[in-house]
DNA sequence: AAAGTTTCGTTAGAAGGTATCACGAAAGCG
DNA sequence: CGCTTTCGTGATACCTTCTAACGAAACTTT
């Protein structure tokens, strides 16, 4: 039974081995341990990727042999998904916290840039190429849901008739709003991602756009697909943000 | 000297190991077995992605010994390169089908999103998470060069007053032409991409935005990340698309 | 056609990875 | 102090890439 013992003790420590201070002396101990290998985990797929991740590589540099990880990761999947909540929980604070002080969508997306500049490895964790098999748990998908709501405040923020092509409001005829509308039309009926939030189809479809918008933008420059092109990736991003946000500059931006 | 041999020969013959009617019977063999090997790769990749491509299986497949494909691939990069490179030989030839029966951008990009759903496993492929070590070849870039070219041209088709956000004409008054127009002026001294073609940096621009947004789109749909969201990605990749090119749907489009 | 050379496919093996099992030691708990 | 749980280890099985050496087959040349 020590083999059923060991994952039923993960998993059952997995709740609390996250905070460091936790009941029991065994786990915290547990705690700091898992903490300890993450954090080689993260150096690791910061140098070689996270397809180069290896258990047996942690446990060599922690000075202990392999096997012993798996008493605290059931393997590598698990950990990699650890890391993969990790990076969410990671992009989720970040963007919580400037949401906090009232920054706008402009602010909002210059977060995004940083944090994904900051270690590209970890966006491409969340945003690149999906693992096949893999499927995120449940409270994963929950840390999007709060990134996205945050995203959609922002975007509420703005007023329903803000700037930007096919908003309705700023446009000189009716022909540039009639494309979005038949967009705004579909999304009104599918808006359970928006949680409980009664905003207009035009502010989900705003949402909606930043997200894809400012990820293309990213996740090329990430890869290095701008790198033989000459222009300055930041002024490009720029540029895409001025489009979905119009040139007034927003205040809290 | 055999292992000198067998690596001299592999680069010898990949010129003409490529053309399935090379001169020597030597030479048609060895093109026949390579693209054998790419093919069960292919087939490999599509049912548990690039991570999971293993030389030895697709051997194994084969009813060869491991060791013996190593007569025909330097090792598994050279295999992956391959395959990266015959994914955008297979985008640009697609892309070039299209732009040669006249398809105005719009059917450009259905083509593109045809191309990656078709297989996803190939569009990461090429626009995913990168390998960290990898460097494309040089002739790889050329390919993709190949691609831009068609995009531009048919940005260049649009004219250079096209609708849109920020292209300047149609729009009201000045104050939306202005932040397009900062990084206009960068994109005008940067644009060595452009090749020869002498365009306008809006349509430089445009082609840049055409880029990004459909893969920001593309990549987030193909990756599941609009899994649980409810509405259509296509109808969004629709959208986008006409917020790109304005409603009045260009004729060869 | 025979001889020579090149190439092919094989087995063997090194180095490294994931993951399991069984055992001894350490540490917490009663 | 003793019982129980957990931890870390070495051994093991099986996978991978990749190299080396050898025999056989095939192409080339004489």
């Amino acid at each position: 039974m020590a083999e059923s013992d060991a994952k039923g003790g993960a998993e059952a420590a997995a709740k609390d081995a996250t905070d460091a201070s936790a009941a029991t002396p065994r786990a915290r101990y547990r705690a700091q341990v898992r903490a300890e290998v993450k954090e080689h985990a993260w150096k690791q797929i910061a140098e070689a990727g996270a397809s180069a991740l290896s258990l047996n590589a942690i446990a060599k540099q922690m000075g202990v042999s392999g096997p012993a990880l798996y008493r605290y990761f059931a393997g590598r999947d698990e950990l990699i998904t650890e890391l993969i909540r990790d990076a969410y929980r990671s992009l989720a604070d970040a963007v919580r916290a400037a949401a906090a002080t009232g920054a706008g969508v402009r602010r909002l997306a210059h977060v995004l840039r940083g944090w994904a500049l900051a270690d590209p490895h970890r966006y491409f964790l969340i945003f690149g190429t999906p693992v096949p098999g893999y499927h995120a748990p449940e409270d994963i998908t929950g840390i999007s849901q709060e990134i996205m709501a945050d995203l959609l405040a922002a975007c509420a923020a703005l007023g329903p008739d803000a700037p930007g092509e096919g908003a309705g409001g700023a446009r000189a005829g009716a022909s540039v709003a009639e494309p979005s509308a038949a967009f705004d039309a579909h999304i009104a009926g599918h808006r359970d991602w928006a949680g409980g939030l009664a905003a207009p189809p035009a502010v989900l479809r705003r949402a909606l756009a930043f997200w894809t918008r400012l990820h293309g933008v990213l996740s090329l420059e990430l890869a290095g697909h701008f790198a033989g092109m000459g222009f300055d990736p930041a002024l490009l991003y720029e540029a895409e943000l001025d489009g979905l946000l119009g040139p007034e500059g927003m205040p809290g931006g």
